[in-house]
DNA sequence: GGGACCTATAGATGTTCACCTATGGAAAGC
DNA sequence: GCTTTCCATAGGTGAACATCTATAGGTCCC
């Protein structure tokens, strides 16, 4: 038996007749004529090289081989239909896996988005990668993820990119600093404080430098630390000061407060990103649908800055 | 996905390439030319309606829809690799079924041969039909059986013959009956006792009738029983007498004799019998080589007349 | 930056497929 | 016994399949 022969046409018409008992009726069944399925029955038996149906009592019945061919058939042509539904699913969204990188700081706020997505659609898997700016501009450098999350786009011609959520940057100092009581504490003379930053490639880093840099001011003492948690225990410790995303601070943070400086807070918006040169699995496609939909739901409304729909916009644009 | 546009030549190919993570390597593999395998990939693409296939770190992955195809090839093609090796054992005759008639008579020997054969190809299902010449012979008319043991075939027109047994049919009597020591006692005068005698329809019957008819003798007072154990037993009650098969005889029997009458035995054989217009079941004509090669070490060398060979040639040529 | 790989596309060809209509013979139904 | 129903075969057709060669555009490696 040469399976090459065999179709999975000639599956479903065999799997009818034998059904049917009958050439013609599996003829009207499958709207074909009666000699096509003659035909493709013949077709069949001399693929499979062995007599399949024969008449018993006015009927057609298989013979062994036969019935274990409609046996075989039937639970291939199942397994399709399941590959069919399988296919659906991932399509509708509903299955499939999506992985997604963010930059640190936005780790204190999607998992808001990402519980309620994972109860809504439960067969999607999600892998969320965490790191730095510079380490996630690697990753989308090598395409190792569908959905990005950045305050800047790395470069526009090879993204598609559509801001979700304010990220204000503010200088946040111990709950008893001398600031929060005297007037006169201006920016320089904050910064002769010991000033916490992020380590080189952290986006809040290079947000405060370039800021500064606006504002033409230099840092006084500095020291480095590679993760806001530390930065913030540090300020709460008396180290220093830092210029740290709102979204860092905890809902209730009895050892810290924000100051109010002249030019602050830094306004920047993270963005989800999807390549422009990958096919984004419908997974995410989903998924970034869901933030445009449940985004108010998820987070404090001070902080929404829905422009999702852009960006799917333009990937609908790219599917078709 | 259209199921119809998809054949299990291209699920080959796509299980070949998902496995070697390249499609120079899965043509190479699989004898054709890199670009006929780049166009099935395409074609198989088109089909599914989703990318199969991407490449990450220069070796070409399945994606989550190419990933889930190559599950449900891999499972389809086992399945059918599982059929042609079901196909195989029933073209050897190692597995199957058939269904074989016998007249009563035969019921006493043919066990003989089918626990030997069961015993070599336990996966060959076999049923056994059982009843009076009469009946075979509608089963035969009817087509409903594979193979027929009769003495007679019905017609060589539309049967195939073979005989592979003696049935000497003989006078039984009571251990005591006086014609075992008086002589004296021809035919005539044993014909005056009561001749029990199996129902119309049964070949036993038959054969007796036409004997005595050849001889010119007519019976004289008779009792009919539809059963040769019936007919044993009721001999060892003093019933009568009768002409019997010496198959009905259990192996020892003090309570009966066969009586050596002039003109007795009257010699029959059964025959295999296959029908010519129908095509025999492999398991069958397993059963019948079987029988060829084994009936000398299943029954009594007196009995035996293989000429099974004979009806094996002719269905032979009926197969080619 | 040139080779040595790879993969994809274009274009060609003989074969097979999946249908059809027309027709004849066999079986079943009244 | 006649009609209907059924199945098989013959013959035809356009589409698709399976395969090739030739070629061009990418990576990766030295």
């Amino acid at each position: 038996m040469n399976i090459r022969h065999l179709t999975f046409r000639l599956l479903q018409v065999h799997v009818e007749v034998v059904r049917r008992g009958s050439v013609s009726e599996a003829a009207r069944r499958l709207h074909l004529t009666q000699p096509t399925v003659s035909q493709q029955l013949k077709r069949l038996r001399e693929a499979v090289g062995e007599p399949l149906l024969e008449t018993r009592q006015g009927r057609l019945e298989p013979t062994e081989a036969g019935l274990e061919l409609y046996r075989a058939s039937r639970e291939v042509l199942g397994r399709f239909d399941d590959f069919a539904d399988y296919l659906d699913a991932l399509r509708g969204g509903r299955r499939g896996h999506f992985s997604i990188a963010l930059v640190n700081t936005a780790q204190y706020v999607l998992p808001r988005l990402l519980g309620p997505f994972n109860r809504a659609y439960p067969e999607v898997e999600v892998t969320v990668h965490i790191g730095n700016r510079q380490q996630m501009l690697r990753r989308f450098d090598r395409q190792e993820d569908d959905l990005y999350v950045f305050s800047h786009p790395p470069s526009l011609e090879h993204a598609l990119a559509g801001r979700f959520l304010r990220n204000p940057l503010v200088m946040v100092a111990p709950r008893d600093h001398p600031a929060t009581r005297e007037p006169g504490w201006d920016l320089e003379r904050l910064l002769g404080e010991r000033l916490l930053l992020r380590e080189p490639g952290s986006a809040t880093r290079m947000m405060t430098e370039r800021w500064l840099l606006e504002q033409g001011l230099a840092t006084g003492p500095t020291m480095q630390m590679a993760s806001n948690e530390a930065i913030r225990v540090g300020i709460a410790s008396g180290l220093g000061l830092a210029i740290l995303s709102e979204h860092v601070l905890p809902p209730e943070h009895p050892d810290l407060v924000t100051l109010p400086v002249p030019g602050l807070p830094i306004e920047s918006h993270w963005q989800f990103i999807a390549r422009r040169d990958q096919r984004l699995a419908h997974s995410a496609l989903g998924f970034l649908r869901f933030a445009r939909d449940h985004l108010e739901e998820c987070v404090e409304a001070r902080f929404v800055c829905n422009e999702i729909f852009g960006l799917l916009a333009g990937l609908e644009v790219v599917e078709a």
